[in-house]
Order: C-alpha cells, then sequence, then structure tokens
DNA sequence: TGACATGTAAAACGATCGCTTTACATCAAC
DNA sequence: GTTGATGTAAAGCGATCGTTTTACATGTCA
C-alpha cells in the first residue's frame, strides 16, 4: 500500500519533468525505488500506472478545491493554483499532455481527463454561483479559459500568468454585474 | 525538395493524431510514402525532423496572421485560429504539446517553442495597441491567456471555446476604454 | 554522355522498450 | 509458527525503437 503510493508519487514526479512517453519505466521506478515487479503487481501494465498517476492528482487537487472562500470563491481559484505550482514542476496541465499522446491509443486515459475537466469545470460554475448569486454559464466557461491559459503558458512565462488571469477574471465578473444588476 | 515538404506535412498530421512521442519513423513517414533513408538525409534525426515539422508550423501560422483586420484586429485571431481548426485534427497547440515532452531532452525544440510564443504574443500586443491606440501589455496577456486556454479545450469542448474567447477578449477591451478613455 | 542529386526498397544494427520470470527476503496476523 | 501479502534483485523475453547500410532506379543539367 505504502509502495504503491510511492510509485504514483515517483511517476508523477517523473511524467512532469521529462513527459508521459519520453521515459522508459525503469526511469520512472527510479524515483521511488522499488521494482518492476511490484509494480506490474499493483498496475498491470504502464498504461495502467498513467491512468492511476491522473486519478491520485485529480483527487487531491480536487481536495484543495473543497474549502470555498465565501468572499472570493473565483479568485481563489487562481490563489489555489499558485500554491500548487509552487510544489510541483511546471509543464503545463497533466491530464491535456497526457491527452495529447493517448487519446489514439488508450480510451481510459481519455475517459480520465474528459472526467476531470468536466469536474473542474462544474466547479468553477459553481463557484461563480456564489459569486453572482445566480448560475452563469457563459462566465464560468470565460473563466475556465483563463485557467487553462494561465496553466498552460506557466512554464513559459512564470506565476505572473496566473495574476494576469485573476485580474482579468475579476473584470469580467464585474462587467456581467453591471449588464444585469 | 519536394519530398522533404512532402515528410513534413504528413510528420505533422502523424504527431497530431497520435501525439510526438507515441509514434516510431515508419509510421510518420507511412503518410508521405517516404523511405527512413531519404528523412535521415534531409533531416539527420528524428528529433530534427521536429524541429522542422514546428518551424514550418510556425510559418504558416504567422502567414496567416500578417494580414490584419483593421476594424477588429484583436477579434479576428479567433477567427483565424478557427479557420486553422477546421483544416487540423486538434489536440490543443502543438508547441506547447513539444515543449512538454522534449523540454528535458532537447534545447533546440524548447527554443522554438520559446521563438513561436514571444512572435505571437508580439503580434497579439500589436494588435491591442491599433485597437486601443496605445499599447496595454496587461490587456495583451489577458488576451494571450485567453487564447491559449480556448486552444487548449478546443479538442474537449468544440469550437465554442474560441467564440467565448473571442467574447471575452471583447469585454476586457471595452473594459479598457472605459477604465482610460 | 556523364555526373550528381534525389529518390526507393529492404535488411540489419545495437539499444531500449514494456513486460515476465525465477528465486529469495520480510513481516504482520491468525 | 505457518501462511499470505508485499517487497527486492536480476536475468531475460520478444518487440520495437531510431538509425545505418547496401544496392539500385530515377531525372536533371553541364
Amino acid at each position: 500500500m505504502k509502495k504503491q503510493q510511492a510509485i504514483i508519487g515517483g511517476a508523477e514526479r517523473a511524467f512532469e519533468a521529462e513527459g508521459f512517453r519520453g521515459i522508459g519505466v525503469d526511469k520512472i521506478l527510479a524515483q521511488s525505488g522499488a521494482s518492476t515487479r511490484t509494480l506490474y503487481k499493483h498496475f498491470g501494465s504502464r498504461d495502467g500506472l498513467v491512468v492511476e498517476v491522473l486519478k491520485h492528482r485529480h483527487l487531491a487537487f480536487m481536495a484543495l478545491l473543497r474549502e470555498t472562500d465565501p468572499s472570493d470563491p473565483v479568485g481563489q481559484l487562481f490563489d489555489i493554483q499558485r500554491r500548487w505550482t509552487d510544489d510541483h514542476i511546471n509543464s503545463g496541465c497533466m491530464f491535456l499532455r497526457a491527452h495529447g499522446e493517448y487519446a489514439a491509443v488508450n480510451a481510459e486515459i481519455t475517459a480520465v481527463v474528459h472526467d476531470h475537466k468536466q469536474q473542474f469545470e462544474t466547479e468553477i460554475g459553481r463557484r461563480v454561483e456564489i459569486a453572482l448569486g445566480s448560475p452563469d454559464a457563459d462566465l464560468a466557461m470565460q473563466i475556465s479559459l483563463l485557467f487553462e491559459g494561465a496553466t498552460a503558458l506557466l512554464s513559459l512565462r512564470g506565476p505572473i500568468t496566473l495574476e494576469t488571469a485573476k485580474e482579468a477574471a475579476a473584470l469580467l465578473g464585474r462587467a456581467r454585474l453591471e449588464h444585469r444588476p
């Protein structure tokens, strides 16, 4: 049980640093010191490990979103991502990167990515509703786009992308309130 | 000369569909009917081909941006991307995907990605200046984030991401004009 | 006509890939 | 005190990888 989590954690780091397909199982396992035997006992295959890494990542990220700051539920999204970023090598959204490399060959990975993005966008919608007093799917998607854009450019431009996106989200929210008071 | 372009075009399609590292040279070449000999004569290595595909993509994209619609230079960005999307399998920005898979092992690929993004953001800044009458780096980055976000989510959500991003960009531009008339 | 660049076809290189297997060590639980 | 789950170490599997090589067919241009 402990090794299983260690392998996942090591693989997460390895995939962040080297990409999903640019690294072999030996190198992945070197991060946790586990043997190949243990990997295949727990995950069945390399692709199975990728799936579990994404699921683990999803749960960890969603746990961070559990608490909602009632004063600024939308802006808080970008602060959370900022904190997350400080603890990880950043190379864009791990789910979208996995999607790009596995969509053509592994349906389960694709499904995990879709699930994650859908749940995340649902969470954004929930926060928009709290901030506005009523649902607003358009604004929610706008904020989703800002979030994804900031995450995508994070590794090239640094944390300023998140600050800029947070400002833009606030501006768009204010524009909504003015036109629909 | 003709085969060289054919190989690049085929590789571009292959990378879009299967990811950068999820496909071997044989499959890449099957798209253009060329032999491995020809590939290595022209590009030296598989990585060399990746570099040339990205450079070709960069030039093609920048060529589309050459003409600027003077009535709506910023909104036109999203229309151009929309048209581009219709002709290609979309799986997120090809440059950022390449960056994710090669950043750790190939400096030349990383450099090409940086160059592309910098030139693209310069172009956005140019268009913002036309629209506003004066430069505005903040607004330019906001629009850049919307563009990247829309591109990243395109394969999951479809072209509506580009329409939403275009609307948001227009809103943010208007907000700027009101607060700095 | 001859030289040269450009191309294909196909076999083979060593390296690495994902994965399996054999053999053995802990260690907690009933 | 035996059992069963969990682990390591290490050799080896066939397949595939990127790459090189040999042999031969074009078409172009001096």
